[in-house]
RNA sequence: GGAGGGGUAGCGAAGUUGGCUAAACGCGGCGGACUGUAAAUCCGCUCCUUCGGGUUCGGAGGUUCGAAUCCUCUCCCCUCCA
């Protein structure tokens, strides 16, 4: 496809706001351009929320642009305000290293090591003295046009650290440096960066002149249609790291996305053409049921994320798990499909099925909804329907001896693991 | 410190002329039907139990044949006054 980048993304709808456009888009027909998003490293996992930025940076990077993250070790220990509505707290300089470490891993494995730049602004931030920042950056910055910013007018009824008001001085630096060193000359954010990202702008004009080219794009709002917000789910955050939520889980996210969002989603994050997605939009209206649209979003995030392999394996996991068909899953799929889901050691010994559903593996909170589950037909074991309250367990027929699968209603999965 | 109001099951909220109330109703949760691993809807269950019964209504004690409901003490919360 030869569509320039900031066109393919206004179609993608990946573009909430953006500094002069057209000059962007010149500019992206010219040369190559480098761009960068901050990442606070505040967790040692990335989540499908820093995806949206990411996807971002990876098409630019596939149109031969070069992505820089910026890993806020500097800032990351101060605490940006935007979308906060009280004061964070630090974490230790030792977290923060952490931290940084786990996502920078995280992060090649999606844009790999080329034409890709991972950066730390304590690398800059740290060297600023106190003076220093006061004579050379403080003196560009008005208090008034700071309190003004959204970020900070919305917390000026609870209060506002000085440290956290800050922030928005220590990100401009920061696009300023990226600007000057690494040829940076966009930066991108969610809708609620707008601010800061336009006061990195005006303190780069004012530095290195208002002709300098210096943009900003922000990405709309992830929404989904019943209004909460996207990628969190019942059981939390959806990480990448397949150690806290298993590719399988990962795959099963998205292939759970509601009709009305998934053509936005494979707009937004997978790298399915122009014409496959009008397809793919045709076969939501017309055979919903079929989940088409579902299926190619999980496997293509999942493929990006985690690998062709773990598709694969996600894939086998998921028609056993919904078949029913359990047995001939291999220990290594069972380990991953039940990743997060409930699983309790048991002992060996055959036994009543009442007393091992609530006393070996507490699947049951007591007796009485065991018997009324069991007696519903609610109760698979290993796959096999069990109706009978007087039936025994024997976990030594399946699995040589090592698991007990039980399923309880349509797909709620226990992995009883045998001592 | 003074005057009121309140603490009921996961949550919200009835019930306070003592028994018919293991405790209405709503939400949530769990099953089932339908279905597309959806949405909506409908149905059942939702303290424990060896199914005889047992233990619950902030806590302790008392009155009574019998209390969430009456009395005493006590802890906590809210509102108003100081």
């Amino acid at each position: 496809m030869n569509m320039n980048i900031i066109e393919e993304l206004e179609w993608r709808g990946a573009i909430n706001q953006t500094t002069d456009i057209d000059d962007l888009r010149k500019l992206t027909d010219d040369k190559k351009i480098g761009l960068y998003c901050g990442v606070d490293p505040t967790g040692d996992s990335l989540h499908i929320g820093h995806l949206i930025p990411f996807m971002m940076l990876k098409r630019f990077q596939l149109q031969g642009h070069h992505p820089v993250i910026l890993i806020g070790g500097g800032t990351g220990a101060i605490g940006d305000p935007s979308g906060k509505n009280s004061e964070r707290s630090l974490q230790t300089m030792d977290q923060v290293q952490h931290n940084k470490e786990a996502l920078s891993g995280q992060m090649e494995n999606l844009f790999g090591t080329e034409n890709f730049k991972i950066v730390d602004n304590y690398d800059w931030l740290s060297k600023l003295s106190l003076l220093d920042f006061l004579r050379d950056y403080g003196k560009l910055f008005n208090v008034n046009t700071m309190l003004n910013k959204e970020v900070v007018s919305s917390r000026l009824e609870v209060g506002i650290s000085f440290t956290e008001f800050t922030y928005q001085i220590l990100q401009s630096v920061d696009f300023l440096h990226l600007f000057q060193f690494e040829d940076v000359q966009l930066q991108i954010g969610g809708a609620d960066q707008w601010g800061n990202i336009t006061a990195g702008i005006d303190l780069i004009h004012k530095i290195e002149g208002a002709d300098a080219r210096a943009h900003a794009l922000t990405i709309p709002l992830m929404l989904k249609a019943d209004g909460t917000k996207f990628g969190k789910t019942a059981g939390g955050a959806i990480w990448l790291d397949p150690e806290k939520t298993s590719p399988y889980e990962f795959y099963q996210f998205w292939i759970n996305q509601d009709d009305r969002d998934v053509i936005k989603y494979i707009k937004y994050f997978t790298f399915i053409d122009e014409a496959e997605i009008k397809e793919l939009e045709e076969k939501v209206a017309t055979q919903p049921e079929k989940r088409e649209a579902q299926r190619r979003l999980a496997e293509d995030v999942t493929e990006f994320v985690h690998g062709k392999q773990a598709v694969i394996e996600a894939q086998h996991i998921t028609e056993a798990l919904f078949s029913g068909e359990v047995a001939d899953l291999t220990t290594a799929e069972i380990e991953q499909g039940f990743k997060n889901m409930p699983s309790m050691d048991a002992a060996a010994d055959k036994q009543n099925i009442i007393l091992w559903l609530v006393d070996e593996t507490g699947i049951e909170k007591s007796r009485r909804q065991a018997r009324e589950d069991v007696e519903n037909g609610a109760i698979r074991i290993n796959g096999e329907k069990v109706t009978d309250v007087n039936a025994d367990v024997d976990p030594s027929t399946a699995f040589d001896g090592k698991f007990v699968i039980v399923r309880r209603g349509k797909k709620k999965y226990f992995l009883a693991r045998i001592k």
